[in-house]
DNA sequence: TATACGTGGAA
DNA sequence: TTTCCACGTAT
């Protein structure tokens, strides 16, 4: 019963080699990281932005855009006194726009709850508005390297393939989790997360090049149908972006970027729909909703306060 | 559990 | 040119 003396197992399925996965991943990632720098700075809020701003945006465009937010708001302190346009404003480019608003609400929280750091604990991070389960675990990962596993649409990925099922999102963590190497989840999370966006790519993986196809219940094979579609913290398609209100909102926050003030008259214009003021309006009225925007006395849109 | 939420690069 | 693809949280 040699496998019963294998490290932590929990919710992996009994055919997947825990210690091997670990060792070859590891070597692969030693000889080809491409780690973001700032993750290595153990810097919970330099982390903790990045990481908001990694939802839902890739690594690339986030880049620039983070370097520029954190010479301007490098810590919570600092973005909590701002006024929340000033943030939203930095966010230029990089879309869903709520998620500026969340950050500028977690670093008021942290300033009035935590002594102005972002928390380490998971349960805290949890707490913070827009932390959800990927970056309360990125950032006690990368910043406080606790041993937890963070499941991005990657590792998600990546787990469902490995077990060659799909995973409810409970599992999916459980595994996660239990695959760390004790000590060292910085680098284990970062190997995990590069495999995904490298190799074990959504479509057409390079099972070829993969350090841990020995260890792999699926391999790409083409004759069984990919176990990471439909499981745990894989992404699903979207709706189009031309014409949707989304695109609106998005002019409309544009528009608030270059002047304080879109009157009632040219709401319509601003979102693109100048023959449709009542959807401008509609849509406006989310704005507002989401703290992106407030009402003016005569029915303009403002910027946030 | 399904849906809303933005942008830009690649095909 | 258009379409496709990448990317977590809140409700």
């Amino acid at each position: 019963m040699a496998h019963r003396t294998e490290p932590t197992r929990a919710g992996l399925d009994p055919s997947v080699p825990v210690a091997e996965l670990r060792r070859t991943l590891l070597e692969w990632w030693a000889a080809t990281r491409r780690d973001l720098p700032w993750r290595r700075t153990r810097d919970g809020w330099a982390v903790l932005v990045s990481e908001v701003m990694l939802q839902q945006t890739q690594v690339a465009r986030v880049i620039p855009r983070f370097e520029a937010f954190m010479a301007r708001f490098g810590d919570p302190a600092t973005c909590a006194a701002a006024p929340v346009a000033a943030v939203i404003d930095k966010w230029h480019g990089l879309g869903y726009n709520r998620r500026a608003v969340a950050l500028h609400a977690a670093a008021t929280a942290c300033v009035d709850r935590h002594d102005g750091v972002v928390p380490a604990q998971l349960e805290a991070l949890l707490a913070l508005p827009g932390v959800g389960p990927y970056t309360a675990r990125a950032v006690a990962a990368f910043a406080h390297e606790c041993d937890v596993g963070v499941v991005d649409t990657n590792v998600g990925r990546i787990l469902a393939r490995l077990g060659g099922r799909s995973l409810r999102p409970a599992e999916a963590q459980t595994i996660a989790d239990a695959l760390v190497p004790p000590g060292e989840a910085w680098a284990w999370n970062q190997a995990m997360m590069d495999l995904g966006a490298g190799v074990c790519v959504r479509t057409q993986p390079r099972c070829d090049q993969c350090p841990v196809r020995a260890c792999c219940a699926w391999q790409g094979q083409p004759a069984d149908a990919d176990p990471a579609d439909g499981s745990a913290g894989v992404g699903r398609g979207q709706s189009r972006f031309a014409g949707s209100d989304r695109q609106g909102r998005g002019r409309l926050v544009d528009g608030l970027r270059r002047q304080p003030m879109v009157t009632a008259a040219d709401l319509a214009e601003v979102a693109g729909w100048p023959d449709d003021p009542e959807r401008a309006r509609r849509v406006a009225a989310t704005l507002v909703a989401d703290g992106l925007a407030r009402w003016d006395d005569d029915g303009g849109l403002r910027r946030a306060g």
